[in-house]
RNA sequence: CCCCUUGUAGUUCAAUGGAAAGAACAUCCCCGUCCUAAGGGGGUGAUGAGGGUUCGAUUCCUUCCAAGGGGACCA
């Protein structure tokens, strides 16, 4: 990475331990890349920043290192590097070295994630809240694989409790019913059986495998694990893990009910884990479930969550601690919810009023690629507004297609050369970088030599929406050049080295579509 | 009443405490396609309000206002 080279440079110069902080500024008259080291120091040393900042810009230009064109300093203490064609072009020629291991990074060390996300009780179909949470897990467990963590991608289903029993008597159609909707009269003809708890057990088996699974798929997500919470039932896990917490004096009796003690690890109130009619709750299953992800060695886990579902996560962190685990290896990402606009009022989206718009109906209207960078847009923090009519409307306005249009462009000149005899002479010959000197060609391989610090932006700040502004950011670059510089028609040395540029472009445009789950069309 | 999240252009969204707050859509002007114009160039236009910390604040602290979500032996 050149941001971690020119890092490197600054350490050699810069005695005092702090993190050296390397960007790119906005202004381009700011360098190619810049740094705010002096204006920290200035603070601990507490003398004058220009003056630090000059004094370290004389020493690295002391060094004589081939790796800067120019350093300069500006006010208020900002030190700006200008790399040499050089430098870019090598990182040109790592990437076409690379291919598809381009950015890939070792940050994770092999280390494992567990990722949990959708998790939608198998209760009714996936709706565009469950898409919204879906396709962000699921390109950041994408990140994480690619800055060198183990990814594991799961899917916890609550197949049993009090859901699945409401489930039941809502396809019975008694007065205990809850879910409404076509699903449930559909349901409903199938079903022979009288007692709810086994009938909800049945048509939440059906929903998941024909209408979750299917839409998942749908979504282009792809599960290593769909875990069973009734399975922690089978095999004792909710018993074994609610001893393990008596055995540590966390768990009291009150008013008939079983109560651990989350209170001591800092949650509001104390929670219950057997009410007093016998039944557990959902919260003990998840403590069971919690303990057998760690005990799957399992580094971290990562649990994307619904905004409504924000009150778990100081009882979740109470029970990791509790069972001896760091409550920084569990972080919860919360998802705001989506909230559903038709002619520009609110609905209120519930699966119980059977008024939502499931993520199939979303991705049939708009298709895939649309719907998936429609989501990954914004952050999860945003609360979002979702107006399916206008979503359908403006789904060709969708920046995807800005995107797509660029690698499109890539590959209608690199199809267009193949037939010419231009190119043929050009593979022969050998290629200067050298020829790559205009400001388009510059300010692309900036732009491609960029891919490895997003992944690992996004990795380490857990934030796929990076990924998404990058491919903005590369396809404005794109279209820029292809605007400004021809490939075809020009000189063979220069078309040859040109090609190698586009090449390049192109394997960073595939390694980013790769993550981001979008496709890479031929034509558009 | 308490807790969490959010408030940025007409609209939908960006911006690890950095330099002149970025895009896209909409709107106005220009480029008439010679590697697909689903493109390029330019204009208009925004940090909810007030304090504070800082060399520097959309970002951190604080008060207020507004929206959404929580505050069950529901999930």
């Amino acid at each position: 990475m050149l941001k971690t080279k020119i890092a490197d440079c600054l350490k050699k110069v810069i005695k005092e331990s702090l993190p050296i902080e390397i960007f790119v500024p906005e202004n381009e008259k700011f360098g190619h890349y810049s740094t705010n080291a002096a204006l920290r120091l200035a603070k601990i040393l507490k003398r004058n920043p220009m003056e630090i900042a000059e004094e370290t810009s004389s020493k690295l230009k002391a060094q004589n290192l081939k790796f800067f064109e120019k350093i300069e300093v500006a006010a208020p203490g900002f030190i700006n590097f200008w790399l040499t064609p050089k430098v870019l072009q090598n990182e040109l020629k790592e990437i076409l070295k690379q291919k598809e291991k381009y950015g890939s990074l070792k940050l994770g060390k092999n280390k494992k994630i567990n990722i949990e996300f959708i998790s939608a009780n198998p209760t009714g179909p996936l709706t565009i809240g469950n898409g919204r949470g879906g396709f962000c897990g699921d390109v950041l467990a994408n990140v994480l694989e690619k800055a060198g963590y183990e990814a594991v991608r799961e899917y916890y289903i609550n197949d049993t409790g009090e859901q699945i029993k409401k489930l039941g008597h809502s396809v019975l159609g008694d007065e205990q019913a809850v879910y409404e909707g076509d699903y449930i009269e559909n349901l409903r003809k199938n079903i022979a059986e009288k007692n709810p708890v086994k009938v909800g057990e049945k048509v939440a088996k059906i929903i998941l495998e024909e209408t979750i699974k299917p839409a998942v798929k749908k979504m282009g997500i792809r599960f290593d694990e769909w875990f069973s919470e009734k399975s922690l039932y089978k095999n004792q896990a909710v018993e074994k893990t609610i001893n393990e917490l008596e055995k540590k004096n966390l768990i009291y009796k009150k008013e008939g009910a079983i109560w651990f003690q989350s209170t001591k690890f800092g949650d509001d109130k104390d929670r219950v884990l057997i009410k007093a009619d016998g039944e557990k709750t959902y919260f003990a299953s998840d403590i069971a479930y919690l303990k057998n992800k760690f005990e799957r060695n399992s580094d971290k886990l990562i649990i994307f969550l619904g905004a409504d579902h924000f009150g778990y996560i100081g009882r979740m962190k109470a029970a990791a601690e509790a069972l001896g685990y760091k409550k920084e290896n569990l972080v919860f990402i919360i998802i705001q919810l989506v909230r559903l606009l038709k002619e520009g009022k609110e609905v209120r989206m519930s699966k119980r009023t059977g008024s939502y718009v499931t993520i199939d109906e979303l991705i049939d209207e708009v298709g895939l690629d649309a719907a998936r960078f429609f989501f990954l847009m914004s952050s999860p923090d945003t609360h979002m507004n979702f107006d399916l009519d206008l979503a359908k409307e403006q789904s060709l306005k969708n920046p995807v297609y800005y995107a797509q249009y660029a690698a499109v462009r890539i590959q209608g000149i690199l199809a267009k050369l193949k037939n010419s005899a231009k190119s043929k002479s050009a593979k022969d010959g050998k290629i200067d970088f050298n020829l790559l000197n205009t400001v388009e060609d510059i300010n692309l391989t900036r732009m491609l030599a960029r891919f490895p610090e997003i992944v690992e932006t996004a990795a380490e700040n857990y934030n796929p929406q990076a990924l998404v502004r990058f491919a903005l950011d590369l396809s404005r670059e794109f279209h820029n050049f292809y605007e400004k510089e021809k490939i075809i028609g020009e000189k063979q040395e220069l078309v040859a080295s040109r090609l190698e540029l586009i090449k390049a472009a192109q394997i960073v445009f595939k390694n980013l579509f790769n993550l981001l789950g979008i496709s890479l069309p031929q034509k558009m």
